[in-house]
RNA sequence: GCUCCCAUCGUCUAGCUCGGUCAGGACAUCGGGUUUUCAUCCCGGUAACAGGGGUUCAAAUCCCCUUGGGAGUACCA
């Protein structure tokens, strides 16, 4: 048998994490055995489905490397086919028609909910006549497609969370076709995954209760009932759902800010599915496709961890050439600076320096900001006041004066200052070079110290000592 | 409310199926070495079985309860 897998976003907003991570597995699990990936558009919900993020969302999954075999399927298209297994339905009196308004619905929702009951459709519309029917139908009132639920239990075998069993009486006579004649979720991907003979549907937990539903559903409609296997979610760092008071959400979020397109890919391929080589964790997409498969998915929630990412991304990027990151990192300089203040030199320079240990592309803009700020704007280094002490000061007060007197600064010029003021003083290793940069840059950390200097310039030096000694 | 899912270092997790491990790895963190500083790199350390009951010679592992977190209960997906 053929595998088969889909990925099923509806194009909503963009493309989330999560969802990524719902597409990777899918891509991951079909490309490992051998089988097919598809990619179905689910826009039944005609409020907040675009065009455009459709569009997007095609983007992302591109931008992922993630590739489909099929024409995509667009839900919206195939409303006449859900429509016809609806009509089955009712013509085998599993389904009926309802003609129940919205104001009906909710006034009764809201008096069971008072009265402490499951908010469940009552049913009352499965009770009409033919004849009723018939006239309500004449007479053009709107109507929706319920199924008629028999209450039993439903068991079955999770792929990640093995043997569920969700008991009776869950959900009430549900919609399966809208009055707009769309069709509602958990009919058409039903009919949809049996119509296009997937045969695992991997996803977020979020749809395991609704699994129940969609079994009988099967079996009434006569389908085989496929495999399914439910990722747990993946969470914010403090515990809550990731949203976007959390940082970046979505797959665009990440990309605009440089991250490398095969580190979120690996990112998200280990967030809840160990690898089996333990100590491996940067693995590529052949690695991935080679051990990826549903038995070593975790069941419980991932955190999003951010620093891991980094990591990860930060390994992808060493492993680019410098030229061809070059241009990339320029512009993001040149829209963030004015790079005029520099000969094409110095520039080059700057752009090394603060390429050295890169976690995502945009960070180069930090990296490199001491170059192109105002002295007067750096801000006080926490461990300043660590330094700012004998006989720490007195060695910075001498680097200012020689400073000061100068007429050249260039590298062998510093180099030089420096040794001689390590002797003159008695300090050398971080004692000696410490101070200087802490109360020179501003920066505890920064890239090799003489350049810095040289690039940084004399007047820039002066004041950014005076800064930095009367914070 | 009801139903379902989940629970091992700060984080992701291995181990659980089939009880016996100094409870392993990665990231983060801390310390040491290299770099006269920073980053890189190398070496090393700290750090966890949610709580309570059972079963057993022996429990992270099997059973029950509690607590905590999450999801579902829609003419959202």
């Amino acid at each position: 048998m053929e595998v088969r897998t889909r990925f099923a976003p509806s194009p909503t907003g963009s493309m989330h994490v999560g969802n990524a991570r719902t597409a990777i597995f899918n891509w991951l699990f079909a490309r490992h055995h051998n089988g097919k990936f598809i990619l179905r558009i689910e826009d039944t919900d005609l409020e907040r489905s675009t065009r455009e993020n459709e569009e997007k969302l095609i983007e992302d999954l591109k931008w992922l490397k993630i590739d489909w075999d099929e024409e995509p399927v667009r839900q919206s298209d195939r409303t006449k086919i859900y429509e016809e297994y609806a009509l089955r339905l009712v013509k085998e009196k599993k389904a009926f028609f309802c003609f129940c308004t919205d104001e009906v619905l909710s006034s009764k929702r809201e008096k069971m909910m008072a009265e402490k009951k499951a908010p469940h459709y009552d049913g009352s519309c499965s009770r009409l006549s033919d004849q009723e029917i018939e006239e309500n139908l004449k007479k053009g009132v709107p109507y929706s497609i319920r199924f008629k639920v028999d209450q039993k239990d439903i068991i079955f075998q999770d792929l990640i969370k093995g043997e569920v069993n969700i008991k009776a009486g869950m959900f009430g006579d549900f919609v399966l076709i809208r009055s707009n004649k769309m069709p509602v979720y958990n009919f058409s991907v039903v009919v949809d995954d049996a119509l296009m003979k997937i045969t695992h549907v991997i996803r977020a937990e979020e749809h395991l209760s609704n699994t129940a539903r969609q079994i009988i559903l099967y079996q009434a409609l006569g389908f085989p009932v496929p495999f399914f296997a439910h990722t747990a979610l993946i969470l914010a760092d403090d515990g809550s759902k990731l949203s976007k008071r959390h940082g970046a959400t979505s797959v665009e979020e990440y990309r605009k800010k440089g991250y490398l397109s095969d580190g979120l890919f690996n990112y998200l391929s280990i967030l809840g599915w160990t690898p089996p080589e333990e100590g491996k964790d940067k693995l590529s997409r052949k690695e991935l496709i080679q051990f990826f498969d549903t038995d070593r998915v975790a069941k419980s929630p991932a955190k999003f961890d951010l620093s891991k990412l980094n990591w990860l991304n930060g390994e992808y990027i060493k492993e680019i050439p410098f030229e061809e990151l070059r241009p990339v990192l320029l512009s993001l300089m040149g829209q963030n600076y004015d790079l005029f203040f520099y000969n094409q030199d110095e520039i080059e320079k700057i752009l090394l320096l603060g390429a050295r240990s890169l976690s995502y592309l945009s960070q180069i803009i930090k990296e490199v900001e001491l170059f192109f700020i105002s002295p007067e704007n750096i801000s006080k280094p926490l461990s300043l006041d660590e330094w700012k002490q004998e006989p720490h000061t007195a060695l910075v007060k001498r680097f200012y004066e020689e400073v000061s007197k100068a007429e050249t600064l260039n590298e062998e010029f510093f180099g030089t200052l420096l040794k001689n003021l390590g002797k003159e003083l008695g300090a050398k290793g971080k004692n000696l070079f410490m101070p200087i940069r802490l109360f020179a840059t501003g920066q505890e950390h920064g890239p090799d110290l003489n350049t810095v200097l040289t690039l940084l310039g004399k007047n820039k030096i002066l004041k950014i000592i005076e800064q930095c000694l009367s914070f």
